[in-house]
DNA sequence: ACCTCAAAGGCGAACGTTCGCTTACCCGCG
DNA sequence: CGCGGGTAAGCGAACGTTCGCCTTTGAGGT
């Protein structure tokens, strides 16, 4: 419980002061710049170092105008997804010389017409997006500065704001034809969260799969679970109600799948013998269900980083606005098909 | 691709300009303070809003000497439990107005000097220390400020830190009663990551519940598999191997445990009635093994969140240093016991 | 001895705030 | 009519930087 003695921190002036130049002088050698003789340039980084100087970036960021900060907004960091993400973000702008604001805003969507002035207000200079219910947000253009660069890894209404995802298409795609390639074709879909992009695209995959297959997509085959476990579960109980004939399962979402997997076995059915089931996402815990979850991997860290740096471009060449990135996702096989 | 306009942004001068008094006063309105006929306060109030007026947090951070930011050093954002651990401690921050500066460090705990730097050139308020691996630092007594307020909820070497915790020794208390209670005395224990202080903790309290049911802890019952699920396999069976005897393991992490089931599986051994498992951490996937896992319920959320409000309370009062708290933790009985 | 020129370093201003003082004014009172 | 007191607003300085430009110095050439 010490008190904290009130000293202020030492300042270019300080340094200045004990090397006995002015402290713009002390300023060039810090930053490497202009012409100082070598014999003073020691002797300030010298008093530099021993009073332990650390630049005050705050004052810098104020004649600069760049703070060497970008903002975060994200959905619940509780989401594995998300998490991966965000590792991923805030490497690549540590590696590039960037600091990170993080916030967050709640499940509802509320929230954002707090998140941006307070990034606003910190002068970050650029922010990243990572908030699906941002996607249901009517308020969000309002709020959104045009003059800011943003990136966001999910879909944003009114088309302002650049797009760094995983081409969920061809997750869907690639899941369906895995089970159409495994010889089914009574095959069901537990999706996502109804409206949102995300789910739209995978939907787009699962049906150009079948299309492919020429089998045809039957509307009681699609059932929503939203995008965790009991959501599946529940998902489950009610297309097995109604169809009994399903062989196998597309789920949007591993967590779904994790829900469908607890529900086929409490209604006797063996997975993948009776169904085969596939989720998407590629968590790791998806390779410790039993059986082992057959999944399409998300690379999320990857886009994390590379929205980070799509980001970080922008913020340098002074843009705002960049063409949409979609990265490659990949079939994980086990064995629940 | 449109180029970004170089305009520079509202500031207090302008607002003032536009409502024809100092920019002092205008400061004086927008800060609520100061002695103002109510007409004037109405012309900046509304100067302000046409304006869309941004207060500047860096310039007034300059003159306050505090940035109303903290910063957040955390070890792997993958680990579900440290995510979780995250969102309480933005949550709390949030709620009282303060930002968040994230970054990591890497998994061999390097990083933390560079990590450190970063943020006192932020000029942070104080520090919120997240990452298991800083207890092996060595370096990291000598990087810290001992004028900034520290809260760490991991163990630090030399005592300066403030931490708040879960109480783990109650956890491997916990863990083991139960699973005497359930009749068993040949106890094995799955360890984490050997000298740490979390697995030193969680291993007394074993010791103690079997100290208490007066049963000799035998050392070869005791195997240390880190904090991943292949750890859990694999010491798993190295368990087995030298005592074929247990009918009962205490893993330290639910990680563990998942490895432990699919290791248990594997040798054909039945859960629980051949060996019982109870894992700790509380992660969420565990209601979702099978069987699904008993465990003893670490508060990520409410160490975050307490943390937090520790350091801010530091923060508030300018002071450095505090007791630490422990946070008590609850067993949530499922099917492997 | 004079002029030129480059190198080394200093100076003032600016960035956007807050804060303590001073000034200008109006009011009522003795 | 002069004075104290209160209210409204302005002024100057400070916070810690960067940056463009100016001054000083000394060496080199003629």
């Amino acid at each position: 419980m010490r008190e904290r003695k009130p000293t202020r921190r030492v300042s270019v002036k300080d340094v200045a002061a004990r090397s006995g130049v002015s402290f713009q002088t002390t300023s060039k050698v810090l930053n490497g710049g202009g012409s100082v003789s070598d014999v003073t340039r020691a002797r300030i980084l010298q008093a530099a170092s021993d009073l332990g100087y650390v630049p005050n970036l705050q004052a810098r960021s104020l004649v600069m105008q760049r703070t060497l900060t970008v903002g975060l907004i994200a959905g619940d960091f509780s989401d594995p997804g998300l998490s991966r993400c965000l590792a991923g973000a805030e490497a690549e702008a540590r590696r590039q010389g960037y600091g990170l604001m993080l916030t967050s805003i709640e499940p509802e969507g509320s929230g954002t017409e707090y998140a941006m002035p307070a990034m606003m207000e910190r002068r970050v200079d650029g922010i990243l997006l990572a908030a699906p219910q941002m996607e249901d947000d009517p308020a969000l253009p309002h709020v959104l500065d045009p003059m800011l660069p943003i990136v966001s890894i999910n879909h944003i209404a009114g088309g302002a704001v650049t797009e760094v995802t995983a081409d969920d298409e061809q997750a869907g795609d690639l899941a369906t034809r895995h089970l159409v390639a495994r010889g089914h074709s009574v095959i069901g879909a537990l999706t996502g969260v109804r409206g949102r992009r995300l789910t739209q695209s995978r939907q787009r995959g699962y049906r150009k799969a079948l299309d492919h297959a020429q089998v045809d997509a039957q509307p009681e085959l699609v059932e929503e679970a939203g995008d965790d476990v009991t959501g599946g579960e529940a998902a489950l109980r009610r297309l097995i109600e109604r169809r009994q004939d399903v062989t196998a399962i597309f789920c949007h979402h591993d967590l779904v799948a994790v829900g469908a997997l607890s529900a086929l076995r409490a209604l006797g059915r063996r997975v993948p013998q009776d169904c085969a089931v596939v989720g998407c996402d590629g968590l790791d815990s998806a390779a410790y269900t039993s059986p082992p979850l057959t999944t399409v991997r998300v690379p999320f860290y990857e886009i994390g980083a590379e929205a980070m740096r799509v980001l970080l471009k922008m913020i340098g060449a002074g843009t705002v606005g960049a063409p949409p990135t979609r990265l490659p996702v990949h079939l994980m096989v086990r064995s629940t098909t």
